[in-house]
DNA sequence: GGTTTCATGTAACTAGTTACATGATTTA
DNA sequence: TAAATCATGTAACTAGTTACATGAAACC
């Protein structure tokens, strides 16, 4: 369904509060998984409510108590069920997409712009996935059990970033630099006008 | 911030029915954004009350009659705005991937089954994409304009699923398929329990 | 005579985001 | 002394999904 199973997944390997499974999310399941603090905690405690899930009061001097959440035998069947179970793959969605295909009525220079920076964005992600590809998986072949799964998850998170980084860069070398906003510009004259007052 | 622009789109390229966007949605756009009809009639509400497009009536005979939308002077502009404005690119979400990266808590062979059923998929998808971009676009440096867009966003949906289906390909190559289950049931028995009762 | 297409909607729900609040401790 | 880290939460909101409802016409 969600959040759940990923959550169900991050507490397999080991146990934690809800502060460290938000701060989990940044590296590994996150590229492809995730989620705030606030909806952390409110998933944590319906899970721990449905019984997949024990939270053990911690108290800690220096800092803050907290709760730490262990994985229960029907959350552990009720993974295993998940993950045999056939899912939809989900609907991606892409706002630069969007975007794109509406290059007609927007500014041609800012859009350029726009693809520019997704550009940059994804690229930096890229060199970060390589650079804990090249520290923590030197050898991929050697690999097995939850080493392997985490590889494969780093895997698809490079194949997705070099796959969006080229992209728009066969976008930015297709649309035409100059001619700033002509298309918007130039129709706004001749359009017949319906409603908004 | 989300469908309302996509309506905008695709209501810029022509005018239509809320059943005619559903419909137009099955394709091109939506390769990176898709809806129900639900959604798109409480959107379409809520846009019309903010002035962004204007309603007809058109009674039709032999079937229903519709409510025929236009892009005013208004959404045009909001839609320029939007175009220029700077995005945060969305979150990816991929439950297949929190599947693999839960791989040792789950059977194995049946985990190989739905990375062969998402790779299918995929693959068909990328099939109905690469015939389009034949059919459609059989000359791509001819292109100009809405066209160009067009064939832009089918690039993208091309290699999004290209990516996908390698990377499916790439987990069932690493994944061992044999030994189904082993790590869910062999770890069964000598874990600490807690809760569930 | 049964399904698909055209056409629009309501109601209830689930998931996710944003803003705010608290308060001690450690680091710059 | 200001900011970041640790730690948990509430409240209000936005977005999206699922289920249900209606009804005529065209297609098989």
């Amino acid at each position: 369904m969600g959040l759940e199973h990923a959550l169900l997944v991050s507490l397999s390997e080991r146990s934690g509060s809800g502060y460290e499974l938000a701060r989990r999310f940044d590296k590994s399941i996150g590229f492809f998984w995730n989620a705030t603090h606030q909806q952390i905690y409110r998933v944590l405690k319906r899970m721990d409510e449905a019984g997949w899930i024990a939270g053990e009061a911690v108290t800690q001097d220096g800092r803050p108590d907290k709760k730490v959440y262990s994985v229960s035998r029907a959350g552990r069947s009720e993974l295993a069920r998940w993950i045999a179970e056939p899912s939809e793959p989900g609907a991606l969605r892409s706002e630069l997409a969007v975007k794109v295909r509406g290059a007609a009525h927007g500014d041609h220079a800012a859009l350029r712009a726009e693809v520019t920076r997704h550009r940059d964005r994804h690229h930096k992600r890229l060199e970060v996935y390589r650079l804990i590809e090249k520290k923590d998986f030197p050898d991929p072949a050697a690999l097995s059990g939850t080493g392997l799964h985490q590889y494969l998850v780093l895997r698809g998170g490079i194949r997705v970033e070099t796959g969006f980084v080229e992209w728009c860069d066969e976008i930015l070398a297709a649309l035409p630099p100059g001619r700033e906003a002509a298309a918007a510009h130039s129709r706004r004259d001749q359009s017949p006008e319906k409603g908004t007052r």
